[in-house]
DNA sequence: AACCGCTTGTGAACGCAGGTACAAAGTCGC
DNA sequence: GCGACTTTGTACCTGCGTTCACAAGCGGTT
């Protein structure tokens, strides 16, 4: 018992504590033992202030007019995200996106293993992805239970997409993340976060037509009158 | 000279607005004609009445005691994120990411175009991925100019990054959408969006966490006493 | 041993996004 | 032609996240 969770943590601040831990790690093997938190947040590019206070939800881990241990910092991120051993997880929908994803190296090494890796194409099965084999989508409930995963990940197309979240979630699994463009509706309990790549683009896509096609608040028309340029 | 943007739209609108184009191309395809905000919202996973505000942005494009015209606010929809003809990207990082960014039928159908494919290993230069050839990163600032890339893409290993995107920058692109697991640093007028997958894995691992570990505040111990069990 | 500078941790204000509730407006039925 | 119903558009409010600014605390120095 560690009563350690005085306080909630925000779920953005959830997030950025991820990416410090990542910072961390590159500053780890580059063999800093401290770290001010003007230097971690340049880092990771946010505010001086916000990250100290993103840490203070996690209890006073600095010591004033030094800045943070890096490795004392790095254990007290690792076991509040809840990556101190390795997560199981289950990936549907074996098709590029999900053997990029199966395959990617930068899940492995921040606690996080593809046990399972399932598809309804029966070309697909068997075939070996990031170290693990491809089953029938028909294994589901089975791999689900024998590895306990906790964590499904679906990259299947849109429209089986709910039918692959209500299998998972009732296996058991209690956190999604979906890459297919839909909104899964799950029962209260299961957490499900969406990664939608085409609305990134099209988020792109209005900034620039917005600074092109509409300079009236973005416009910088100032001639630059004269005298000391700079 | 359209004069139409009376009030700026929120960066959270606008990925809003990109889902709801998403859903109104199902409902054209249905042969829908008309929806309500309802309708609508249930299907983009949001409230009714922040979808009427994130359309309000707009103008007025809904009919009241009818619905929106699907057509109508499709048009609108597509005029205001600036997708109304294709837009080309470059895409820097031909790994498995890339390669399966490349191929998605998700971004062409959405109205982006990957003209330019660029990687550093020479053994992947000359590989066709999703209908365009691979070529070297030599090559970047030529083919940025030549193709008139508004958008570039970027899966390169980390430690690469921040390079790719300069020259990115140099060669005139201002939006960026970064798959690398660094924050970039770019001149003012770049926009820059960043996803970062472990990141999301890692939120999802907290929650989970936090419902096993820190029950006191989520815990659902009530063994429904008895009466109408439903 | 006391001072000084540096850095953390936190309290307060600001701005923004999301939700609720109501008024305006248009259509359909009689 | 008029009334009632439906649905949009918007004003208000509440809550959260972010930023600014300051006090508290620790190490190094003389």
């Amino acid at each position: 018992m560690t009563q350690s969770r005085p306080r909630i943590v925000p779920e953005a601040t959830v997030a950025r504590l991820a990416v410090y831990l990542r910072v961390l790690a590159g500053l780890a093997d580059g063999g800093r033992s401290h770290v001010s938190s003007g230097e971690l947040a340049a880092a990771a590019g946010v505010n001086p202030a916000g990250l100290r206070k993103d840490l203070s939800y996690l209890g006073p881990c600095g010591v004033r007019g030094v800045g943070y241990a890096v490795a004392g910092l790095q254990e007290r991120l690792t076991a509040a995200l809840g990556v101190e051993r390795s997560r199981p997880c289950v990936l549907v929908g074996i098709g590029r996106l999900g053997a990029a994803l199966a395959d990617y190296a930068g899940f492995a090494s921040r606690g996080f293993e593809f046990v399972g890796l399932l598809d309804a194409d029966p070309a697909r099965v068997g075939d070996r992805v990031g170290g693990c084999t491809v089953r029938p989508i028909e294994e589901l409930e089975s791999v689900v239970a024998g590895t306990r995963a906790s964590i499904g990940v679906i990259t299947t197309p849109a429209d089986v997409a709910q039918s692959v979240c209500d299998r998972l979630v009732a296996a058991g699994v209690r956190s999604i993340l979906n890459f297919a463009p839909v909104a899964l509706s799950v029962p209260a309990g299961v957490d499900v976060r969406k990664v939608d790549l085409s609305v990134e683009l099209q988020v792109l896509a209005f900034l620039d037509q917005q600074r092109d096609g509409g300079p009236p608040t973005v416009v910088v028309p100032v001639p630059v009158p004269a005298g000391g340029a700079r």
